[in-house]
DNA sequence: TGTCCACGTCT
DNA sequence: AAGACGTGGAC
């Protein structure tokens, strides 16, 4: 990984900042080229704090849970006046989407201090060595508290930050959600589940509830220089902060079907209908034009791919 | 095709 | 403290 040093030193705190905070939720190639785009834009956490929320967040357009955009400016800012990453744990969960699972990953790997941090992987990992059989939600306090006896191990104690990593790695690579290799497992001698055969169906989940169908629109209007009306959506909820279609029709016009596109979120799937009209001008401040375009979430790019499909061909 | 996965934070 | 919050890749 990119933002990874070397075995025995430590990464710089900003590298490891921002590579966190990207893979909340997110995977490893997803993340790649956006930290890259980041670092380019920002080298240092200053020039972070120095940008916009609205350039910040346009740079993050395509990544998904925008709050940690809107977080992790608020954070850079909080960092510029702090004048650097406090260096304990308490101190960095008091910055703006640093949680106990950041916190942690901050700690030990930028500072080396002897803590755990609990992603994913390392629950995995804990439910299967331990054979915990609660299922997710509801175990996860449980799996967690069992981790830590995991920072009992003399080399977690030396090398706190090189042993979170690696328990990422065994998570990744070896320890898998599904047909886990646990014949190479270097730890599967001392793991239960493996006794018990039953690390493939470890940890066991809580079956999600279905996920409602929404319906919505979307409005795409251009002008003869195919700049298409956009708006930004208010800072809280859904795509909060972002470049959008309005989903009301900004302007009094012919409005055409354009077809319709398919989301999956979170908590709903929707199915948005798109409408189109050409304008000679779009209203005063409008924002619009390649650049604005680049930096919409995917749902929105989905949309407006549609529209103009459809206006090009009308055309 | 659809289900699961990416534990993470905030409100 | 349960629910809101995106997206894409693996299988």
């Amino acid at each position: 990984m990119p933002w990874r040093a070397a075995p025995g030193s430590f990464s710089d705190p900003y590298h490891v900042w921002l590579s966190e905070i990207m893979l909340q939720q997110t995977v490893v190639a997803t993340v790649r080229p956006y930290y890259a785009k980041f670092l380019a834009a920002y080298p240092a956490i200053a020039n972070l704090a120095a940008a916009s929320v609205e350039e910040v967040c346009g740079h993050w357009a395509g990544l998904g849970y925008y709050a940690r955009a809107r977080n992790l400016h608020k954070c850079a800012r909080a960092v510029a006046i702090l004048g650097d990453f406090p260096r304990d744990i308490a101190g960095l969960r008091e910055l703006p989407g640093i949680g106990p699972y950041t916190a942690n990953a901050i700690g030990a790997i930028a500072f080396g201090l002897p803590v755990l941090p609990v992603d994913g992987n390392i629950e995995r990992v804990a439910a299967r060595i331990f054979a915990i059989t609660t299922p997710i939600p509801a175990g996860k306090p449980a799996i967690a508290a069992a981790a830590q006896a995991f920072m009992a191990d003399k080399a977690a104690q030396a090398a706190p930050g090189d042993f979170a990593q690696a328990l990422f790695d065994l998570g990744a690579t070896i320890c898998t959600p599904k047909s886990p290799n646990c014949l190479i497992c270097p730890w599967n001698k001392h793991c239960l589940a493996f006794a018990q055969g039953i690390a493939a169906s470890l940890p066991a989940r809580t079956k999600k509830a279905e996920r409602p169908h929404r319906i919505g629109t979307a409005y795409a209007l251009m002008d003869a220089d195919e700049n298409i009306l956009l708006i930004r959506r208010p800072p809280r909820g859904l795509l909060g902060g972002m470049l959008a279609l309005p989903d009301t029709p900004p302007v009094a016009a012919k409005w055409q079907d354009a077809g319709s596109i398919e989301h999956v979120f979170t908590h709903f799937s929707l199915t948005l209908n798109v409408l189109v009209a050409r304008h000679k001008t779009l209203p005063p401040g409008a924002l619009s034009g390649p650049a604005a375009t680049a930096s919409l979430p995917s749902v929105m790019r989905k949309a407006l791919d549609a529209a103009r499909r459809a206006l090009n061909h009308g055309s």
